[in-house]
DNA sequence: TCGATACGAACCGGTACCGTATCGAAATCC
DNA sequence: GGATTTCGATACGGTACCGGTTCGTATCGA
């Protein structure tokens, strides 16, 4: 939390130390509303404290606000990137094209779209989201490159546009949910081999 | 407008008739503050009045409520999609790809993301959304079916899945701003060729 | 000119949330 | 036990917007 790291080290405060339940609480109402369909700024953070069974205060004794909060609150989300064979780059794809938009953590699935406009509009959430994603995106970029220089994918190939090719479809389906009757579980492999086949007949 | 409809063949009705700078003015305000940053939610009627120039009862008077108002502003947004030369699917594409999140009206470029959440929530704005892109995507799905039918694109090929991997890279760059820093007039040729001709070597 | 309606502006009571303050109880250290 | 701090709960004044209403004025048809 941001202003609770002083405590850990400092040479222990008296009174009361500060609930974990109570942090716990806050960060995990804040999160449940944003999954049920609250947007960013309609979150109340007396929503949050009759959600976590917390008094207004509590939160405002951590918290300078609901933007604070609502970035420490992502900040939890950050997971790392799923486990890749390594057998083929097909299959990596598949695996990593797969985890799009899924996540340890259901809730985030709800809250990603929620982020949108907030992300186009503040840098600081611009950030937490990209911690979100960051260390998928590192993987893809990895085995994108690592199959390059096997000479499996072609040499003057934009990692980035191929990222792109790869995760945008995927992230419009389940956030956005352009086909909403779509089944989402042969989607992955789909997009994965007409990438990289291409649409044109050989 | 919703309940405007009826004055233009009712029998003349006696008194003032209602100004269409108003009705203007006051759409064309919703647009403005949305294009601004707001959100559906934050938007007030009170601020569309504001910005509009006009008073409260002048919009009461015409929608029952923000809703209302605001799917009416959506409505007039539509757009035809753009003219193919037809010359090469190549060709095509990469005018449909390009238009992509363009529209004749700039402030739409930044409207449609602030609708990713709400277009999730209510089938409403749901159908005001795909009004906007449907002329679109049904070019392109022309497009894609006739190169299938000429032999030029694989005759499996599963058009939805075409589409999505055409448009949603294009949309992510535009909308969500994946890559502030690429040029994205270059994009669409990039796309088209990677999709069409696939990542792996041949 | 007169009746009817729409106009912009201002005001109303009600609701929701803000950020702060205060309460008695509980938890910790000395 | 006493000092100190946090706890949940509640109350406070302030602000913003709601949906509706009432002004005096402006603009139409008859």
């Amino acid at each position: 939390m941001s202003d609770m790291t002083s405590t850990a080290d400092a040479p222990r405060s008296p009174g009361r130390p500060r609930s974990t339940r109570a942090d716990e609480a806050i960060i995990d109402a804040a999160l449940d509303l944003l999954a049920e369909g609250s947007t960013v700024e309609s979150l109340s953070i007396e929503a949050i404290a009759n959600r976590a069974g917390v008094g207004k205060a509590t939160i405002y004794r951590r918290w300078p606000g609901k933007d604070a909060l609502l970035l420490d609150a992502l900040r939890t989300l950050k997971g790392p990137a799923p486990r890749t064979a390594g057998r083929s780059v097909r299959d990596d794809l598949v695996v990593l094209v797969g985890a799009v938009g899924q996540h340890a953590d259901p809730r985030v699935r709800k809250i990603m779209p929620c982020l949108v406009p907030e992300v186009n509009r503040s840098s600081a959430h611009r950030q937490a989201y990209e911690a979100i994603i960051g260390p998928r995106r590192a993987a893809m970029r990895e085995v994108l490159r690592r199959a390059v220089d096997r000479g499996e994918l072609r040499a003057d190939l934009d990692i980035e546009v191929a990222m792109a090719l790869l995760t945008a479809p995927m992230l419009t389906q389940r956030m956005l949910r352009w086909h909403p009757e779509r089944d989402e579980r042969l989607l992955p492999e789909r997009i994965v081999d007409t990438v990289l086949d291409g649409l044109r007949v050989r």
